[in-house]
RNA sequence: GGUGUCAUAGCUCAGUUGGUAGAGCAAAGGACUGAAAAUCCUUGUGUCCCUGGUUCGAUUCCCGGUGACACCA
């Protein structure tokens, strides 16, 4: 018997959640969340987690479990994720279902991320500072005498990438490129990634919606409560990065609106884009 | 009813001394190896309101129409 993950992923507001329940329930699996944002507990109206009584209806795994003040990840996600499917599978479970629209996460559950070594925050922050400081350019000239590979290689006009490249260059004494070699990683089940898409027009109409229904549910009261970590990574947030503006008396409540329905359309469409590639999704219109 | 102004991309508007046009926003496409709801790259989509006239050639000038706005009645 081959045990098996079923990954549901699609873009945001798609109506993953309301499937993902009801595949759950057929394989009597608890939901494994693959979201990099609802896994904070600090935030839920503008992640637009599950409802209470959805909650309540199929266990979820990775829904508020972390803090927005730790440090979080793709690789640490790798990491919890296969231990979770592991414990679960000796259970019993033949059939897992996870559900979510972080891309990255869920390639790195399915295929696994290089042996880099994770971030060091310390280091991290000197060089974004040099980045804000001096312009990505300096930091280029120092990742083409480093690792002339990865100068050659990654996207050397996007400086997060610059950045990252040169901070494992720093921290081990060797080339970014030289720890990119590992093939696809091994895993002890089947994955089958069911992919949900709704026309452009219907998918828009309904973000459009959603963000209208979470101002109302009180979206300015919790952005509010946390204006203490609007600097921290988890709070980089569509939805949030736009409050906070308005709380600032920047631009009027209205304004934010339009704001985070126009950037919630572009994430989307990243979503989407991110996927495009991957030939191992079945698409399923709804 | 009269006079005037305007009519160009999905929106707001430039512009063409007559040679079929371009900005911003919106939008579309793409990249992605521990910040990924992040970050980065690329792209102008057009009966220039509609007849007719002048002209080798009209989106541009002229006549007439239609619509919007303003003012006068």
């Amino acid at each position: 018997m081959q045990r098996k993950l079923v990954i549901i992923l699609g873009p945001t507001a798609v109506g993953k959640t309301d499937f993902s329940i009801k595949e759950a329930l057929k394989y009597g699996s608890p939901v494994i969340s693959c979201d990099s944002r609802q896994i904070f507990r600090e935030m839920t109206i503008g992640t637009a987690v599950p409802s209470e009584e959805q909650l309540a209806e199929v266990k979820h795994y990775f829904i508020h479990s972390h803090s927005v003040t730790g440090p979080y990840s793709a690789g640490r996600y790798e990491t919890d994720a296969l231990a979770l499917i592991r414990s679960l599978f000796d259970k019993g479970h033949e059939t897992l279902v996870m559900a979510g629209g972080s891309g990255f996460y869920i390639d790195a559950v399915c295929c696994g991320l290089d042996d880099f070594p994770p971030a060091d925050e310390e280091l991290r922050a000197t060089l974004t500072e040099r980045l804000r400081t001096e312009g990505v350019e300096s930091l280029r000239l120092d990742l083409k005498r480093l690792d002339p590979e990865s100068y050659r290689t990654i996207d050397i006009a996007n400086g997060r990438r610059v950045v990252r490249a040169l901070e494992v260059c720093l921290m081990t004494g060797r080339p970014f490129s030289s720890f990119k070699t590992c093939p696809r990683k091994h895993r002890d089940f089947g994955i089958e990634k069911i992919g949900l898409v709704r026309p452009r027009a219907e998918l828009y109409d309904r973000i459009d919606r959603r963000v209208l229904q979470m101002i109302d549910d009180g979206l300015v009261d919790e952005v509010s409560g946390l204006v203490r970590y609007r600097a921290l990574p988890a709070l980089q947030t569509v939805g949030y990065k736009e409050v906070f503006q308005y709380l600032d008396g920047e631009i009027t409540l209205d304004r934010a609106v339009s704001l985070i329905q126009r950037n919630t359309r572009h994430y989307a469409k990243r979503q989407l884009s991110y996927w495009n590639r991957d030939k191992e999704i079945r698409w399923l219109e709804l």
